[in-house]
DNA sequence: AGCACGCCGACT
DNA sequence: GTCGGCGTGCTC
């Protein structure tokens, strides 16, 4: 009745219609009518509340606006616009439906990715005891159960109580005890985001004048003297900073909070509320430090802005330590000055404060930082400085692409062939590169992608001249690249110089550098003690429940760990399946690198950097410092020691084995092992000595040692190219890989099958698979691969996405469908 | 993603 | 008989 009298009041004014975002995999937008009084209110990019479903509020971001009402429905009525200003630029609308197409997922997906989790508040369905007593003796035992938990915690959630009653469905139960009045079911939304408040402390202007100050000391001296100590401290403190916290106050004086609470009310201090940031501010830091070019980096930045005339996007090809940070640096030195924005993205394990304080050297308190390890006000904090345009330059890591830039003018893509730009789990499957193309197109902004291995699909795409292309071969100050040296393990253990996974060479170089007190990295790409528990007797090998792999041994814990899903179990004594007490260690890891060192080193300080040490928020950086300061001799490490370390001062580089890194189930195995070999190679020297690298293998003529050896990557991309037009992978042929997931294996893969013929009826030969081995098991589900491969010139992407988007939508629909979920995921064409 | 509804097997 | 699991469809 309020709506309609509503209605009649404002007849003279529109009724808006809202089309907005919900952040759920769902494939459709919907539309909420806005309350007349909002009208001014909303605006495209700004969160506004809606119900969506029987009682669930949601946080959606309203895309468009209209006048037409919806004819097939009713829309329901906008509840809150929580937004003054749009929280999302129309060019982040416009990026996120493009990932949207690109990647194949729901724009839901793309926001959830995008918004940082404070800025999505969703309700929560609260459980309450109805404060009217009930009697306890007619319930039944479940409501007892959730009664009785309801008077220790006021407050359940619906999973809470799936969880004490061990069962999946638990609403019905939780109506019927609604409509019993023995409990309340409540929806609630709150905002997550709460600004950081401290407490200011300023004297009493009156006191400013030095006369009146003199007078209030004695009186305060007699009676409170603690007061007077304050005032003391407080005067003290002013006269070097401009903003004094009640915190620091108390610190400094001594006092308690109750000395200069009394000030506070004798009027004499005065307290202020103010938000404050949480993000790192340097007081007055001393920015524009200055450094000058060598005279072939002078060259490769001119060249840089020479490509920039001609192409949107120019890679840079630069070896390991050419000092290509510095050439970043002057890049957005020039867009800052033309007053435009830079993003400067680093794969989350590079960005360690190292690279951080150096660029906060130059640019002071202008950049922004965004990673994963930020909590979540503090991610809202970036963006909203960033979207106010506060911040000109962002640092950060995959997700920082989704920032609310107004200007982007330049986006550096850092080790830009590094895989976890990637983001693989849940959609959207977006590569960061990738879409960083795109996203500086839409800002009018050029992209300079940089690595000293770029990866093929760039590399390609570089000297087909679609991107600009620069090179830097020449280290930076002189320093030389390592002499590597490829060791065969087999002619070793012949000669019996070997000793556990150390050979002789290697072992001899580890003792001439610690003799000389210089560091040493050991590489082995497996984390653990050892990889496989196998019985000597059955050959049974424990595998984890979950996923179908076999467990790793760690010896820190003493037991076995899946690396796929985190299960862990004791480690058995006897064999589970014989009975049998001969249990062997299969393989190695780093752990085991270690303790082995360990004994034949025992005076070396040897320490391990892999995913299981460096854990805890600040192990990585804590790990980095000792290797710094010279605390560490030896450090033994998995991938991490090839991406983690942008300084080190190193002279020896020992390969524990490299024919693990070579041989990858895929078709990039080379071109990755090359890429990780290089990268590890490159830590190797410093200024005035020269590294070395020793790279064990029972494959010493393995072709790619080779090339790496002779610092050859034209090599490699050639023959690897070669290959690939053979096999048709890219870049020459394009893929869009699909994962189908099931419980059931044998629905799993008659679901495959099925989709694969549907595929076939409009690809044929393009189609590869669902091919049989490629079955895993991973969290419970059964995976199974579908390939489509596309040549260059044959049907295009969009075709090609546009019929598998049929197909999907077909297959959801039928019968067969139960239960499985369909992953496409587009390589980076 | 939730949540409701309906079907079907495994128990009091 | 009914409780709880699972599949299916819908949400502006």
């Amino acid at each position: 009745m309020l709506e309609f009298a509503a209605d009649i009041e404002h007849t003279d004014r529109k009724t808006l219609f809202a089309e907005v975002i919900l952040p759920l995999a769902i494939s459709k937008n919907y539309t909420y009518r806005v309350p007349y009084e909002q009208n001014d209110a909303v605006a495209i990019g700004k969160r506004v509340v809606v119900q969506f479903g029987k009682s669930k509020l949601y946080t959606a971001v309203v895309k468009a606006l209209g006048e037409l009402a919806p004819e097939k429905y009713e829309a329901k009525y906008i509840i809150e616009v929580l937004d003054d200003k749009p929280v999302v630029t129309a060019k982040q609308l416009e990026f996120w439906e493009w990932l949207a197409d690109y990647y194949m997922c729901n724009i839901g997906e793309v926001m959830n990715a995008a918004l940082p989790a404070a800025l999505k508040l969703a309700s929560e369905t609260k459980i309450v005891l109805n404060p009217e007593q009930v009697d306890k003796d007619t319930l039944h035992d479940k409501e007892f159960l959730i009664v009785e938990a309801l008077e220790i915690q006021p407050e359940l959630t619906v999973s809470d109580i799936a969880k004490l009653l061990g069962q999946k469905t638990v609403m019905p139960i939780l109506k019927q005890m609604f409509e019993k009045n023995i409990i309340n079911i409540s929806e609630e939304v709150s905002e997550r985001y709460k600004p950081r408040k401290k407490t200011f402390i300023t004297l009493n202007p009156v006191y400013n004048n030095s006369e009146n100050l003199r007078e209030l000391f004695p009186i305060l001296e007699k009676r409170a003297p603690k007061q007077a100590d304050a005032l003391l401290a407080y005067i003290k403190l002013a006269r070097h900073q401009k903003n004094i916290t009640k915190n620091e106050l108390i610190e400094e004086s001594g006092a308690g909070e109750s000395s200069i609470k009394s000030l506070i009310e004798k009027d004499i201090l005065f307290a202020e509320e103010r938000n404050v940031s949480r993000l790192h501010h340097e007081e007055d830091g001393e920015p524009g430090n200055t450094f000058d070019l060598s005279v072939p980096q002078a060259e490769v930045l001119q060249s840089i802005r020479t490509q920039f005339k001609e192409k949107d996007v120019t890679l840079l090809h630069g070896v390991t330590s050419s000092g290509k940070t510095q050439i970043y640096i002057r890049l957005i030195e020039e867009m800052v000055l033309n007053g435009r924005q830079v993003l400067y993205l680093l794969p989350e394990i590079a960005l360690t404060t190292h690279i951080i304080e150096r660029l906060r050297m130059y640019f002071g308190a202008d950049i922004g930082v965004y990673h994963s390890r930020f909590n979540d006000n503090e991610r809202v904090e970036v963006w909203q400085k960033v979207l106010s345009g506060e911040y000109k330059i962002v640092l950060g890591a995959r997700s920082s692409v989704f920032l609310p830039f107004n200007d982007l003018g330049l986006i550096i893509v850092d080790e830009e062939h590094e895989t976890s730009y990637k983001q693989y789990d849940p959609a959207p499957r977006y590569n960061a590169r990738d879409a960083a193309v795109f996203l500086a197109n839409r800002h009018a902004g050029k992209v300079l992608l940089g690595s000293a291995t770029p990866s093929f699909e760039s590399y390609y795409n570089a000297r087909t001249h679609k991107y600009g292309f620069v090179e830097l071969a020449e280290r930076f100050g002189g320093v030389e690249l390592p002499v590597v040296e490829v060791v065969s393990i087999a002619a070793e253990t012949k000669q019996k110089t070997i000793q556990s996974h150390f050979t002789g060479v290697l072992m001899d170089g580890i003792k001439q550098a610690l003799e000389n007190k210089e560091q040493v990295i050991l590489f082995q790409n497996r984390r653990g003690y050892a990889p496989i528990l196998m019985c000597k007797i059955c050959a049974y090998t424990p595998k984890c429940i979950n996923c179908d792999v076999s467990l790793t041994y760690h010896k820190s814990s003493g037991k076995l760990h899946c690396h796929y899903c985190g299960y862990r179990e004791d480690t058995p004594n006897i064999c589970p399946a014989c009975g049998s007490t001969h249990l062997e260690y299969k393989g190695f890891g780093t752990e085991k690198i270690e303790d082995e060192l360990s004994v034949l080193l025992p005076e070396a300080r040897i320490a391990r950097m892999d995913l299981d040490t460096t854990r805890s928020r600040n192990s990585l950086q804590s790990i980095l410092n000792n290797l710094e300061e010279k605390k560490i001799d030896i450090l033994v490490g998995t991938q991490m020691v090839a991406k983690g370390l942008d300084f080190s001062d190193v002279t020896l580089i020992g390969i524990i084995n490299a024919d693990s890194l070579l041989k990858f189930p895929d078709y990039r195995a080379n071109e990755r092992g090359y890429q990780l070999l290089a990268q590890v190679s490159g830590r190797a020297g410093r200024r005035g000595k020269q590294g070395k690298v020793v790279i064990q293998t029972y494959d010493i003529y393995h072709r790619v040692l080779k090339q790496v050896i002779e610092n050859n990557y034209l090599d490699l991309y050639l023959t690897e190219m070669e290959e690939r037009r053979n096999f048709a992978y890219p870049p020459f042929y394009r893929i869009i890989n699909l994962d189908i997931k099931h419980k059931n294996p044998d629905v799993l893969s008659n679901q495959a099958t099925y989709i694969a013929a549907r595929l076939r009826e409009h690809f044929g030969e393009r189609v590869i698979g669902p091919e049989p081995p490629l079955v895993s098991r991973i969290r419970n589900y059964y995976i199974q691969s579908i390939m489509l491969k596309f040549e260059k010139d044959g049907i295009s992407i969009v075709k090609a996405k546009s019929v598998l988007r049929d197909v999907i939508t077909q297959f959801q629909t039928t019968k067969l469908s139960t239960g499985s979920i369909i992953q496409p995921d587009v390589d980076p064409y």
